[in-house]
RNA sequence: GCGCUCGUAGCUCAGUUGGAUAGAGCGUUGGCCUCCGGAGCCAAAGGUCGUGGGUUCGAAUCCCGCCGAGCGCACCA
C-alpha cells in the first residue's frame, strides 16, 4: 500500500515532469512541517529545489505547482516558495487511525543487542542510558513494522565477575555456602523492596540477621586496612551503597573494595589470576561461586529492567561461546579469508607470535600509527575484540554453529539463556541434567505454549505489550505477584511436565545494532572490518554500531554529595571539571534501583498531597500509581537527550516532575481521559473516532487550535523513521512532547464539556479522544511509558 | 600526534538533515483555580548561535582555520 507521502511524490513527481519536463524521482521530493500548525498540515520545499535547473524564481514555481492534485489534500496554499498542504481532515483522521502515515515495512528480523551490564554489580545511571535507548530503539523498528529480537549478553566469565569472587573469599572469607545463604536472604527482601515503606522494617531485619549470627562470624569490622570508609557495609540508607537488602548493591559496595585490597600486595594481586584460572577450569567451588553470583546478578538486572517495561529474548553468555566453540570456527573464517595472519616470533615486531588483523588498508583507519590489531595473544588465548567477532557472524548466521538454549530460571518473565550443551552433564544440580535444564518452571511452562501455540511464529518475550506484560499490580511487578505474566500461564505451570521445549531460532538476523556507548566506537569499527576481510561486505553494512555518548556525575552533585558525607578519591583538578565519569571499580556511580526508588518516593509523595485519602485507602492503586510515574520520569530523562550529548546526571534534575519530563506528558494523556469521563458522567455522547459517520459530522466542526494538535500526530511516524535513521531517537520524545504541550494550551482556551453549541462539543469531544488515544498509544509503543488513569 | 564528538538564553537542552520571526524547560518577575484536577496555563525579561573566513537565493546547520572542552587510539573487557 502506497503510503500518504509517496503518494503525494509521485504525482507531484509526475506533475513536475509533465509541466517542466523535469524528472525528479519522487523519493527526492522533499516533504518537511510548516513551523506552525496554521500554515499547513505538511508542507515541500520542492520549488526550491527546481528554482536552479528551471531558472525561475521559486515563488513562481511554486504557484504554478499549486493546482496538483495530491490525494487527501483539499489545497495547496503557497507561500513564497514553500507550498503548503491542507488535508482533507476526515480523510486525515483515517489514516491516523489506520497508520497510513507509516511507511512501507521492511522484510527481515533485525536483531539490537543492549544493557550488557558485567554480572558482578549493580545496575547504574549509565546502564539505565543504554538499555531505555537500546528498548526504545526496538519499540520505534517494532513501530515501523520490523521484526526484533532482543539480545542482552552476558560477561560471565571475565576479570570483573573474578573481582567480586575475590572479594567474597579473599576479603570477607566466605565459601559457597555462604553466598548462597546470602542470596537467599537477598531474594526474600527483594520482594518487597524498593519503596520507603518497607525500608525501615529492611534494614531492621538486615541489622538483625548480621548482629545475631553473622556480624562476628565474618568478622566483618574494620576488614580492610587503608580504607576511609569506617565500616565495610553502610548501616543504613546510605546514598552510594545505598538500596540495601539487594544482592547486585551489595556486590556493588563489594566490588568498589577489591581494587584497594589488590593494592595492598603483589600476593593480593595473584589472588585476580588464580581465580580466573579456577574458573576456567570448572568443576569447583570457585567456579561454581562465580556462576553463582553472576545468574544472581543477572537476574537482579532483568528485574531492575523490567520494572520500566524493558525486556529481553535471549541471553547470550561468553561462557557458552567459548564452551561451544564459536571461536574455533570463527578462527577458521577468519585464517582462511586472510583477515588475520601470525606475526613470526622470531621477529622484533611487537606483536610477535600474534594472530593479528591488518586494518592500514581500510580508509577507516588511515593515519593510525599503528595500524594492527591483536586478535590472538602470544599465548594462544583469545582477546575480547575475537569473541565479538564469533558472536557477530553468530547474529548474523554466517558462524555455521548454534548455541543450545533453556529458559533463564527465576526471572521476572520468560526468558531463555544459552547453554553449551554438553556442559548441563556436569551440572551440580544432579539430578539428571535434561530434567534440570527443562524443569517445569513458571518459565518453561509459558515457552513451551508459546511454541506449541505455533511452531513458525514465536512468541518473543520482549514482543509483549506494557498492558498485557505487567500484573494488576501494573508495571512494576514483584516476584510474588505472578511474575508479571499473568495468572492464565501461572495456572498451568504445575501441570507442564518436562516437555521438549523448542526454542524460537535465534541469530541469524538480517541486519544488526549493538547498543554500547561511544567509548567502544574503535572496537565496533574494528568488528566490523572483521565482517568486511572475511568477505561479508553486505552484513558489514548492515551491522550498525548504535554509539551514544556516556553519563557522567555533575560534579556540582557529586560535591554537594561529599557535603552529606559521601565518599570518594577524587583531585581538586577532577573535581573542577563539569562531570566525573562514573567506575563501578571505585564505587563512583548512582545505581538504578536506588535512583527509582527516590523517584517512586517523590511520586508518592507528590500524589499523597493532591489526594491524601488515597495512602490511605488503597496502598497499591498509591504505590502503582508512583511507579508509571517514576519510570515515566526516568524513561524521558534517558531518552531526551541527544545521543552525542554527555549527560552529566543531576539527581535534581532526574527527579523533576515538572516542565520537560515524562510525568508532564502523562499528566497531558490523563486530563484528556478524564474530561472524557467527565463527559459520559454527565449524559454527553462522545463521537467514535473509529466511526465514519460520526467523523464526517464533526469534521468541519474542527477549530484550528485542535485541528493543529491533531495534526502534531501525523508527523509522529515520519518523526520515528527519522530518529530510527538517524538513531537521535530524541526525536521521537520531542515530538510527544509537543503534542502534549499542545494540548495542555488547548483545553486551557476551549471549553469542552462547557460548550453551548452542540456540534462544536461534539467536534472538541472527538479532538480530545484522538489526541488522548494516540498519546497513550505514541507513550507506551514507542517510548514505553505507561499512563496511569489517575495521577 | 592521529581520530571521533561537543560549544546556542543565568543553568540544562531542542533546533525536523541547508529553509519561514533561533525555540523549550528550570530559574527570575508579574498574572490565572466558586468554572473539564494548578504535575497546568498566560505574559515579561533574557541571544554577536565559541571565533574568523568561505560556499549560495538562503547557514546555528555544509567546508577551512583558530580557541575551549570531552572521549578514544592495549597481547583489559
Amino acid at each position: 500500500m502506497l503510503t500518504a507521502v509517496s503518494a503525494w511524490q509521485e504525482a507531484l513527481s509526475a506533475e513536475i515532469q509533465a509541466r517542466f519536463g523535469v524528472a525528479l524521482e519522487p523519493a527526492q521530493i522533499p516533504f518537511t512541517f510548516p513551523p506552525k500548525t496554521e500554515l499547513g498540515d505538511a508542507a515541500t520545499t520542492v520549488a526550491f529545489a527546481l528554482a536552479k535547473p528551471l531558472r525561475r524564481p521559486p515563488a513562481e514555481i511554486a504557484g504554478a505547482l499549486a493546482g496538483t492534485r495530491l490525494p487527501g489534500v483539499s489545497e495547496i496554499r503557497t507561500a513564497g516558495g514553500y507550498m503548503n498542504l491542507f488535508l482533507d481532515r476526515g480523510w486525515a483522521v483515517e489514516r491516523l487511525l489506520s497508520r497510513g502515515f507509516l511507511p512501507a515495512g521492511v522484510e527481515g528480523k533485525i536483531i539490537v543487542e543492549h544493557t550488557n551490564i558485567n554480572p558482578n554489580k549493580a545496575a547504574h545511571v549509565g546502564h539505565l542510558r543504554n538499555a531505555v535507548l537500546g528498548d526504545t530503539l526496538v519499540r520505534c523498528l517494532r513501530y515501523l513494522g520490523r521484526k526484533v529480537e532482543v539480545q542482552n549478553y552476558i560477561d560471565d566469565t571475565g576479570v570483573q565477575v573474578a573481582d567480586v569472587v575475590v572479594g567474597f573469599q579473599r576479603i570477607l572469607g566466605w565459601k559457597l555456602e555462604d553466598v548462597r545463604n546470602l542470596i537467599a536472604l537477598m531474594a526474600d527482601f527483594s520482594e518487597t523492596s524498593g519503596s520507603f515503606l518497607f525500608l525501615q522494617e529492611l534494614i531492621d531485619r538486615w541489622h538483625e540477621y548480621w548482629r545475631e549470627e553473622n556480624l562476628h562470624r565474618f568478622g566483618l569490622n574494620g576488614l580492610i586496612p587503608g580504607q576511609a570508609c569506617p565500616t565495610p557495609f553502610p548501616p543504613a540508607y546510605d546514598f552510594f551503597h545505598g538500596a540495601m537488602g539487594r544482592f547486585d548493591s551489595f556486590c556493588w559496595g563489594l566490588y568498589a573494595r577489591v581494587a584497594p585490597w589488590y593494592a595492598l600486595s603483589d600476593e593480593n594481586k595473584q589472588a585476580r589470576l588464580d581465580t580466573l584460572h579456577l574458573m576456567e577450569a570448572g568443576d569447583n567451588d570457585t567456579a561454581e561461586m562465580a556462576a553463582l553470583i553472576a545468574e544472581e546478578m543477572v537476574r537482579c538486572h532483568l528485574r531492575t529492567m523490567d520494572w520500566l517495561g524493558i525486556r529481553y529474548d535471549v541471553l547470550p553468555h561468553e561462557s557458552d561461546i567459548l564452551k561451544t566453540g564459536f571461536w574455533a570456527s570463527c578462527f577458521e573464517k577468519l585464517k582462511a579469508s586472510g583477515a588475520v595472519h601470525q606475526v613470526p616470533a622470531g621477529s622484533e615486531d611487537k606483536n610477535r607470535g600474534c594472530w593479528v588483523m591488518a586494518l592500514q588498508e581500510s580508509e577507516e583507519f588511515k593515519g593510525m600509527s599503528d595500524a594492527d590489531k591483536v586478535i590472538v595473544r602470544s599465548n594462544g588465548t583469545v582477546t575480547y575484540i575475537g569473541k565479538d567477532m564469533a558472536y557477530q557472524l553468530w547474529k548474523f548466521g554466517l558462524l555455521g554453529r548454534d548455541f543450545h538454549y533453556r529458559p533463564f530460571p527465576g526471572a521476572p518473565y520468560p526468558i531463555w539463556r544459552t547453554d553449551a550443551g554438553t556442559a548441563m552433564e556436569s551440572s551440580p544440580a544432579g539430578e539428571g541434567a535434561t530434567a534440570a535444564a527443562c524443569a517445569p518452571s513458571k518459565a518453561s511452562a509459558v515457552l513451551s505454549k508459546a511454541s506449541a501455540a505455533s511452531s513458525e511464529s514465536v512468541i518473543l518475550a520482549s514482543e509483549a505489550r506494557p498492558e498485557s506484560r505487567a500484573g494488576k499490580e501494573g508495571f512494576r511487578t514483584s516476584r510474588n505477584d505472578g511474575m508479571g505474566t499473568g495468572a492464565a500461564e501461572a495456572e498451568t505451570a504445575g501441570s507442564t511436565g518436562a516437555a521438549a521445549l523448542a526454542p524460537p531460532h535465534f541469530g541469524a538476523g538480517a541486519g544488526v545494532y549493538n547498543v554500547i556507548d561511544v567509548r567502544q566506537s574503535y572496537l565496533q569499527k574494528i568488528v566490523k572490518e572483521g565482517l568486511r576481510q572475511m568477505d561479508h561486505e553486505k552484513e558489514a553494512e548492515r551491522s550498525v554500531h548504535y554509539a551514544y555518548e556516556m553519563v557522567a556525575l555533575s560534579t556540582k552533585f557529586v560535591r554537594s554529595e561529599m557535603e552529606k558525607g559521601a565518599h570518594f578519591e577524587l583531585s581538586e583538578e577532577e573535581l573542577a571539571k563539569p562531570f566525573v565519569e562514573m567506575s563501578g571499580r571505585k564505587g563512583l556511580g548512582f545505581q538504578a534501583d536506588l535512583l527509582m526508588d527516590r523517584m517512586k518516593d517523590r511520586a508518592l509523595a507528590e500524589i499523597e498531597s493532591r489526594e491524601p485519602e488515597l495512602a490511605k485507602t488503597d496502598r497499591a492503586q498509591w504505590e502503582h500509581r508512583a511507579e508509571a510515574l517514576a519510570t515515566a520520569a526516568l524513561r524521558f530523562y534517558m531518552v531526551k537527550y541527544n545521543k552525542n550529548q554527555v549527560v552529566a546526571f543531576d539527581l535534581e534534575q532526574a527527579l523533576a516532575f515538572e516542565g520537560d519530563t515524562g510525568p508532564y506528558l502523562q499528566y497531558a494523556c490523563v486530563r484528556a481521559e478524564n474530561i472524557l469521563r467527565k463527559a459520559a458522567e454527565q449524559g454527553l455522547a462522545v463521537p467514535d473516532p473509529a466511526d465514519p459517520a460520526a467523523l464526517a459530522e464533526c469534521a468541519p466542526h474542527f477549530d484550528e487550535e485542535g485541528w493543529g494538535l491533531l495534526s502534531l500526530f501525523m508527523r509522529v511516524p515520519i518523526q520515528v523513521k527519522m530518529a530510527v535513521d538517524s538513531l537521535d531517537l530524541n526525536i521521537v520524545a520531542r515530538q510527544l512532547y509537543d503534542a502534549a504541550q499542545a494540548f495542555h494550551g488547548y483545553y486551557h482556551h476551549f471549553p469542552v464539556i462547557q460548550e453551548p453549541d452542540p456540534a462544536k462539543r461534539a467536534a472538541r469531544l472527538l479532538t480530545v479522544a484522538l489526541f488522548a488515544r494516540l498519546l497513550r498509544e505514541g507513550l507506551g509503543q514507542l517510548l514505553g511509558i505507561p499512563v496511569p488513569d489517575r495521577m
